[in-house]
DNA sequence: TGCACGCTGCGACTAAAGTCACTCGCCGGG
DNA sequence: CCCGGCGAGTGACTTTAGTCGCAGCGTGCA
């Protein structure tokens, strides 16, 4: 009866599963961060989502039992919580608020992907980057006298991935935007000047 | 106590609910079609879903109670049955069967957004265009001595919307597609001329 | 009959995205 | 200390996407 758990460890970059793998069952991240995407023939990659502790990966082919639509890898070492998807059929069963909780974590993931297609069919490189960063200004950025200081997650390949382009465009709509004032990069560390001016980009139409 | 549903009719092209506005509750489709999709601000849209008779519409909300995600419009006339937010979240908890239903349902729409996301960001109009022809050869196809007829569900503005570009490009690629002698085009209706043909530029990656 | 409108076909153009081929600097291991 | 690899910057180029403006064509309706 008690939801038969299983303790996991990825080390960093490591592969959960794949996409098209047959589904095992429900993945609760209990340290470390994990990266959902897809990945195209000719070696381009598109983020779906990070997840950090407390979220879960793969609740939605628990479901129909069909395999997995996306891969998962460890974005650093993680511990993972694992339940089979019987164990966890029927604990919902039992519990229909888990359900119900279940439907609305998946419903935010469900809105997370609306905004991507959003963002990919309507926004430019450039804007998405700009988007980007004024969350990242907004979330954990720190206020310094001539701006507000962010710092980007990972590389520039790793930031391409997550706009669904790739890295030559990162690096150079970056330098484009310090051109024009609006922010300051050093390597990784990345000030923003200029966090109207930013915004004002991304809702310009042409 | 029973699901207090209410019979609605909306006309062709009739806006059911526009992005952004609060979720009233479930829609279920009993006759016609509805498109389920997001608008930008320079006019340009992407259809997200189509759902036919015995399809539902605006399950996500329900469960979390923000706001659509995107707008629903009817395509053709048609008849829908509504469900209150509140009715349906006690009939879930009443019956858990129905809660892992519905998460199944979400579920395959779920596989669908991440199939648009993976189409826009790894396959140009050309390809995506073609993988629609090759998915109407395969389900409405009509064989014919010199190949496969099929015919467009709309206009090409239309078409170009699901597919998340411009008219002109729809024309254009259907008019290059003719040029190579994959396919015949007179007005909507199209012969699929070399299906093999046609599916291989799927996974070209030049 | 003929006019208006919606759908389609182009041509010419601009802009954005992506590719290729390199250079440079940094860091860590031999 | 040198080397190798990785991340980053960059110029030049090709390809794809998108825009604008307009012409032709059919259908329906006055």
């Amino acid at each position: 009866m008690g939801a038969h758990a299983v303790r996991k460890s990825y080390g960093q970059g490591e592969l959960l599963f794949s996409e098209g793998d047959p589904c095992k069952g429900l993945h609760i991240i209990v340290r470390g961060k994990l990266r959902i995407f897809k990945s195209s023939a000719s070696g381009r990659e598109q983020v779906l989502a990070v997840e950090g502790p407390g979220g879960s990966v793969a609740e939605l082919p628990v479901f129909d039992g069909a395999p997995y639509p996306a891969s998962v890898s460890a974005v650093e070492d993680s511990q993972i919580l694992f339940i089979s998807r019987n164990d966890f059929r029927s604990f919902c069963l039992a519990h229909p608020e888990v359900a119900l909780k279940m439907l609305a974590v998946v419903g935010a993931r469900l809105r997370r992907l609306v905004g991507i297609i959003e963002e990919l069919s309507f926004a430019t490189v450039r804007q998405r980057l700009a988007s980007v960063l004024v969350r990242l200004a907004q979330t954990e950025g720190k206020r310094m006298g001539d701006g507000i200081e962010i710092q980007l997650p990972g590389t520039h390949q790793e930031l391409a991935h997550q706009l669904g382009t790739v890295r030559e465009l990162v690096s150079r709509n970056l330098m484009r935007l310090q051109a024009e004032g609006l922010v300051e990069v050093e390597a990784r560390n990345i000030t923003v000047l200029d966090l109207p001016g930013l915004t004002a980009i991304l809702d310009s139409s042409s």
